[in-house]
Formats: C-alpha cells, sequence, structure tokens
DNA sequence: GTCTATATTTAGATAGAC
DNA sequence: GTCTATCTAAATATAGAC
C-alpha cells in the first residue's frame, strides 16, 4: 500500500476517532512512523487531505443514494427487509465519514465550498427516502396528506443525518453497528402509523429483524 | 452596564454569528473597544466565557423543560395553540445558544464536564415532550403503541435537539422566527397521524398558526 | 521518497505601568 | 479597571540533506 493512501487511510480513522480538530498534521505522521516532511511531500497539507477525503465520501454516498431512485419500483425495496438493509447502508457510509458531521459548522466555515456538495447530499437523501416511502405507503390504509408526506420525507432526511451525532451525543463508545440498527429502527416508525392495519405486521418484522441484529452480535 | 457583562453579552453574539473555534479574545476584546489585558482581568480566559454563558444556557432551557412536567395537565397546554407556543420558546432558547450546537464534537472534548449536563438537558427535552404528547393523544382515537410512542418521543428529542442545525445547512442567513416556526410545525407533525379523525382538524389550526405568523412578519 | 531541522503564524495568556 | 507590551505554546508549513 502505497504511503499516500495510508496517509488517507490513518486520516480518516484519527478524525473519526480523535476529532479533526484536535488531530495534527504531526500526529498523523506519528501514527503512520514518517516524518512530517514526508507527509508534506504527499499532500499540500491537511485541507487537502480533508477535500479527498469528502470527495471519496461524495462519490460513494452520492451513488448509494441514487439507487433507489433509479430502480425500478416494486422490483428491491419491495420488502420491509430490503429497505432495513438499505437504510443500514446509507448510515453505515455515514457512519465511516462520521468526522465531517463533529464540527460542521468549523468545517464548513474553513472550506466553503462544501456547503454545495453538502447539500446535494441532503437533496439526495430525501430523493431516496421519497422513494422508497412511495413505494412502502402504496397500498398504505391511510395515507398521509400532501403535506404530511412532505413534513414526514423532511424529518426523515433530517434524522438520517443527524442521528450519528444525537447518538453519540447519548452514548459515546456506542457500538456502531447497534447505534445504526436502532437509527434504522427509528426511521421506520415514522412511517408506521401510516400502515393501519398492515401496521402490526410491519412493526413484527421490524422487531424480529433488530432482535435478529442483536443475536448475531453474541 | 458593567464590563463583566459586556463580554459575556459580545462572546455569546460573536460564538453564534462567527462561530466559537473561529473568534478569539482578541476579536471579543475588539468588538468592545478594550484592551486583550482587560478581558484577562475580568475572566481567565475564553474557558471561563464558555463555561458561564454555558450556565446561563443550562439555567434557562432546564427552567423551561421543566413546565410541562409539573404543571397539571390540561391546565396549560391543553390546545394546539398553547403547544406551539411552548415549543417556540423551547426552540428560541436554542436559538440563542446556537453556538453551543454548532461544533458540538469539539467542544465536549475541550471541556468534557459539559456533556453530563447536555445529557440531561435532552432528559429534560424527552419528559418535557412525554408530558406534551400524552396530554395531547389522550383522547386520540388511534393511540400510539408502546414501542411507537417511545421511539416518537425520541425522534422528537432529536428533531428538537438538532433542528436549528439542520435547517442552518440547508439555508444559511434564514430568518431566525420563521427557522423556529417551521421547526415547531416539523414536530408537531410526527404526533398528527394518531389523530384520526381529529386530523384534519389539527393541521387546519397548525397551518393557520403557520400563515399567521408569517403574515405577522410582514 | 524520506528525513531532520527550522521557520512562520496565530491564538492564548501574563506583567507591570497608569 | 484598563492599557501597552510581551511571552508562550502549538500547529502549519518549508528548506535542504540523504
Amino acid at each position: 500500500m502505497k504511503t499516500r493512501d495510508r496517509i488517507l487511510d490513518v486520516s480518516l480513522r484519527l478524525f473519526n476517532e480523535e476529532g479533526e480538530a484536535h488531530t495534527t498534521t504531526i500526529d498523523i505522521a506519528n501514527e503512520l512512523d514518517i516524518s512530517p516532511g514526508n507527509l508534506y511531500y504527499h499532500f499540500k497539507g491537511k485541507d487537502q487531505i480533508i477535500a479527498e477525503l469528502f470527495e471519496q465520501f461524495q462519490l460513494a454516498l452520492g451513488q448509494t443514494l441514487k439507487a433507489p431512485v433509479e430502480q425500478p419500483l416494486h422490483q428491491v425495496f419491495d420488502s420491509v427487509e430490503d429497505n432495513w438493509y438499505y437504510l443500514y447502508v446509507v448510515l453505515e457510509e455515514l457512519y465511516q465519514y462520521r468526522f465531517l458531521y463533529h464540527n460542521l459548522d468549523d468545517l464548513l466555515r474553513r472550506y466553503p465550498k462544501l456547503k454545495r456538495s453538502f447539500r446535494r447530499l441532503i437533496d439526495g437523501k430525501r430523493e431516496a427516502l421519497t422513494a422508497i416511502i412511495e413505494s412502502v405507503l402504496e397500498d398504505a390504509s391511510r395515507p398521509p396528506t400532501q403535506v404530511q408526506l412532505s413534513a414526514l420525507i423532511e424529518n426523515m432526511t433530517l434524522q438520517l443525518t443527524y442521528w450519528l451525532n444525537y447518538d453519540r451525543l447519548l452514548h459515546d463508545e456506542q457500538d456502531a453497528e447497534m447505534s445504526i440498527h436502532q437509527g434504522v429502527l427509528q426511521l421506520l416508525t415514522m412511517v408506521a402509523p401510516y400502515l393501519g392495519e398492515d401496521q402490526i405486521d410491519f412493526y413484527r418484522q421490524c422487531e424480529a429483524i433488530f432482535e435478529g441484529m442483536l443475536k448475531a452480535k453474541k
């Protein structure tokens, strides 16, 4: 593995674990057992490292968010399990690059260009969630009004953006997998009340998946 | 107004507007037309300023969050308008000290003792929301299950914590009052589907309040 | 590509006169 | 209480040898 890539890998890990603001170029170099001078040979500075990590993040998440919009409905996302799995993947990608959200205000002040990209990703989330919700609610017994639907989507988009921050605030050092599963459960709960008669069945499935995950951990 | 209090006031404003990480003691002194030395006569440093601002925040919000728990049910919080107004006040207090949430990760790393307090405030939000929801849903035609109820409360607590961050990410420089009103609308929308027959009426009221606020602005 | 040594910048903080 | 002048510490970044 090339030094350049090792720098990116270790930077991502340290940013996530120790905080980006608190991680210096020296820390990264030390962790890799290389000199600061060497690090500056590969990257102009911390800024460039962050820019490249963000690029990775944007590409990966952007791809993932397109899936439910482009897939023909009811071909892939037709069961609770499918949606569960999909949301799990999205949250996992957010988790991998979670440092980006931990001090977002400062990050966007230092790199104002990222703002556009963050907003595009939010748009992507909104579109993905809309596709999923429309598919799930297609034969809902008590469908939401138009106002309710758009507020529901917005609440889910916010939840998908800040769940990991919220969970971390409540219990730091929480197991990542658990945290993500719970995030998915919280998201799907928002949809549940619209499902009417199927509601009990829907919940049984959600809980079954959640408990299945719990067992798989042990 | 004493210099000490002016320092606190200006610091709060600069932290909110320019970002805490980006605001130095020199900036604060300049804004007040006093010398850095003078600032350090009144406060040991930036840390102490932040600590006192947080203390103010905690006291104010903590008080507010107790209200719905301590009030006899159906005495104060018995109409949509009452709840709307209450949630508006809570969000406004969060807005006044919004800098605390803008780089929360870094803040908690530098002042680890604040973590306990933040969690207590979250608990306070959860309890306040529980009291409100129970009162609102008391004669709901389609009450949530126990699982749904606790997930609903948790989603609302998260929303109450991160709505201002989310809204700022979407449209910076947004009018504060509008942002807060929309946050309240988003929160109450989460409860709507459980209201059944009253649902349409509930929404009409919410929208009426929202539009009333819009007009009042002009 | 990698190292050592050093320069630059900036924020945080203090000393001592008035 | 307030000022001027100055110090310290830490992070970013560069120069030049190997």
